[in-house]
DNA sequence: GCGTAATTGAAAATAATTTTCATTTATAGT
DNA sequence: ACTATAAATGAAAATTATTTTCAATTACGC
């Protein structure tokens, strides 16, 4: 389920929310990456198509973006937010290129059964977890670095 | 095998380190804790026993500890660095209580079936994964919020 | 088209972290 | 114990990241 632009429209008016030209081009530049982005990075592609945004705007519509799941966030390589379009809707998880950032979805990470094992042994109630792989993406693997 | 003054004195040392008062008391502020603390905390804490003590000198100290695997970073709840004593010396990773901050550590994440799906499905060479559990710890379980 | 609540950008404020540098200190070698 | 020296420290300034404030502007339901 490709992600419209009336679907976003419609995801950000439900909430109260409006859709406006730089919103659109915080979405656009997000979109338009397959690797994950800092606020810094974001703020820097969108000053081209509209020179006249400000920073602040970048980090008001990023949070706004990240409440409605429309996009997530990369933790792995120590930096702290990192954003990407939401690409599969359901709860997944991601694989992190080290050498070229790119990311990767996957579905299905099936901690359960671990979960179980450390209720059980720990009396712990497991409400989340924060799960992200990093390593090397097929075309990075060739490369000698 | 519990952490002695010596051993941590000699893991400094055989890196070209001195083990000064300053690194002893951040190392035992951190040790004091069963919960993460973050840099401002830590130094909150050793300015107590240790009023002089400059903030410089707990960031350098942390990026120093962190590097000889003495100390842990924590990520859920959003905070990017957040430290602890590394209690096992294997591969582990924590539970972390969303209420009192508890961590708790575990082995064997056995995460290795996982990998292999991945790879496999993506191409992706893994190498490393972050993994931490969010929840409620055994006494923070009974108490309504 | 109009009214209004939401949004924007600039600037200032705050928070987090790093750099610089002169002074001090831990410790290996005597 | 004493000394030389490389490492470490703290203060201050610099940098970077993020949030708040506020007056002006704008999207969009009516």
């Amino acid at each position: 389920m490709k992600l419209t632009e009336k679907k976003v429209s419609s995801i950000l008016r439900r909430q109260g929310y409006k859709l406006t030209p730089q919103r659109r081009a915080v979405l656009n530049a997000i979109a338009a990456n397959k690797d994950h982005l800092t606020p810094a990075e974001i703020f820097d592609r969108v000053r081209r198509e509209y020179p006249g945004i400000g920073l602040v705007t970048i980090y008001r519509t990023l949070d706004i973006l990240t409440d409605l799941g429309l996009i997530c966030e990369v933790h792995s390589g120590g930096h702290c937010r990192s954003y990407l379009m939401r690409r599969p809707q359901e709860h997944h998880h991601h694989l992190v290129c080290s050498d070229c950032g790119t990311v990767t979805d996957f579905t299905n990470c099936d901690l359960s059964a671990l979960e179980q094992r450390l209720s059980r042994e720990t009396g712990f109630h497991v409400e989340g977890h924060l799960l992200e792989f990093s390593g090397r993406c097929q075309s990075c693997q060739t490369i000698t670095p």
